[in-house]
DNA sequence: CCGGCCAAGTTGGCCAGCCAACTTCCGGCG
DNA sequence: CGCCGGAAGTTGGCTGGCCAACTTGGCCGG
């Protein structure tokens, strides 16, 4: 039953992963409900035990179940936003949302790498990066300013853009150039000048600071970047247990 | 060769994961080097490849290494803090740093839960909870402000902890509370009164505030707790991948 | 010399089975 | 009535095997 549709990427584990999500979501077992056992889940997806484990293996990292020898699976709590791309991208990340993506760029610039940046980078001493300067808006208002270096690889793409597209990961990946693996690290920062004046607010005040560095499958640095937001438009958001982590950016709506 | 000494819990797959994880912070295969094959790995542990392939999952969730099909695995960074429990109490995440951590409580009150706590502790309305407030410091400097609310079954064991104690999740594993799950919001807000007079800074001044909801396995709320800390003490780290994430918290020491 | 094709190497995915460790529940016994 | 032991149920862990999808590098032909 229920894999008829297409609801996920090819392999059957992501399958049953997404009707188990939606299930779990829709309160199907309850609001801390049981789940049936993974022989159970198998033998209703008619597949083998393995590929349930592996699919409830994704269920687990994601905080939606937990999961104890001897005891069937629990619900934790409801789906997230899967975190995929959604961290990765602005622009996806505020589609996901409903919200309506915009971006300025206020400058691009070309310069030889200083050590920092050839550190994070991987590159030569005397390599040339692309340095780029965006206002980054949700339905009009700004709410980020992002400073983003790039390789010489990528900032060659990056130039070549009309300065008023609103996402750069999409047109850079019709080019070859894949976003997969990242670090961030998030932490308070107070507005400078720039700052201030892009995101009208006073100079000094606190921003919430994610930097990041982005790499592509093969390991190879395709952007280093540091995000400044306006504090009360993100939060980021995680979940960790003893068997994994997952993370997510959402949008503020509570306190 | 090499698991003979007991350098993980038992299960295999782990051994495996954390020979690998030295060895590759160790540089062993080069800054970004290729690994040996799984049917390799697996023949120069004497275990399964499907073993192999448990124990990278571990160490590609923690983004030391890439996967993809048709190549080698590449290695990424290098290690990370392995955040199980170093992001589950202040107290473990300080001492792996080899800080000496300190607290103080300020207060303990028991009163009714409100809406907001009885829905994040899944508890009956009337039911009554127990709030601290405490104060804790790095090697005798202030760095956060703690908040916590115990449910009841947990709040009349904290009480009971002499008011100097410095690590709350110790004593109460002793006493059968486990932490297991955890989901944390990161944002920034203004410092209060209170926080103002603990951490010796301006009212208003901004604070990094982590919101942080436990459950025990079973999946019962065990703490909700709201932390803020001084800026430029601690940052947020995450990786994530198409694959998974993972998350640590670091003391800063570079910018 | 360049480009395309092909084969070898490698990881992703799935299956079937087995045992150990652990939890829960129920019934018996004191 | 309460405690304890055991059986049933469930997940964790590991093996061995098979095929598909994909990458890489080298060979061959133009």
């Amino acid at each position: 039953m229920a894999l008829d549709q297409d609801r996920a990427a090819g392999s059957l584990y992501r399958k049953v992963a997404a009707d188990l999500r939606e299930a779990i979501t829709s309160g199907s077992f309850g609001e801390a409900g049981r789940l049936p056992a993974e022989g159970a889940l198998a033998e209703q997806y008619g597949v083998s035990r393995g590929t349930v484990r592996q699919a409830l293996a994704m269920l687990r990292a994601d905080g939606l179940v937990t999961s104890r020898r001897g005891t069937r699976r629990v619900v934790l709590g409801s789906a997230r936003v899967q975190s995929f791309s959604e961290l990765l991208s602005f622009t996806h990340w505020a589609r996901s949302m409903g919200e309506e993506p915009g971006g300025r760029l206020e400058s691009l610039i070309r310069r030889p790498a200083d050590a920092a940046e050839r550190e994070q980078l991987r590159l030569e001493p005397g390599t040339e990066v692309y340095v780029t300067l965006r206002l980054r808006t949700l339905s009009g208002t700004p709410v980020m300013v992002e400073r983003t270096v790039y390789p010489p690889r990528v900032g060659e793409l990056v130039a070549q853009l009309p300065p008023d597209v609103v996402s750069h990961t999409e047109p850079l990946r019709e080019h070859g150039i894949l976003f997969t693996d990242a670090d961030h690290t998030i932490d308070v920062v107070a507005a400078n000048a720039d700052d201030a004046r892009l995101l009208t607010c006073r100079r000094g005040s606190p921003l919430l600071r994610e930097k990041r560095r982005t790499t592509d499958p093969t390991g190879t640095p395709v952007e280093w970047s540091q995000d400044r937001y306006l504090p009360g438009t993100v939060a980021f958001s995680i979940h960790n247990s003893l068997a994994s982590s997952a993370l997510s950016r959402h949008a503020r709506d509570d306190d």
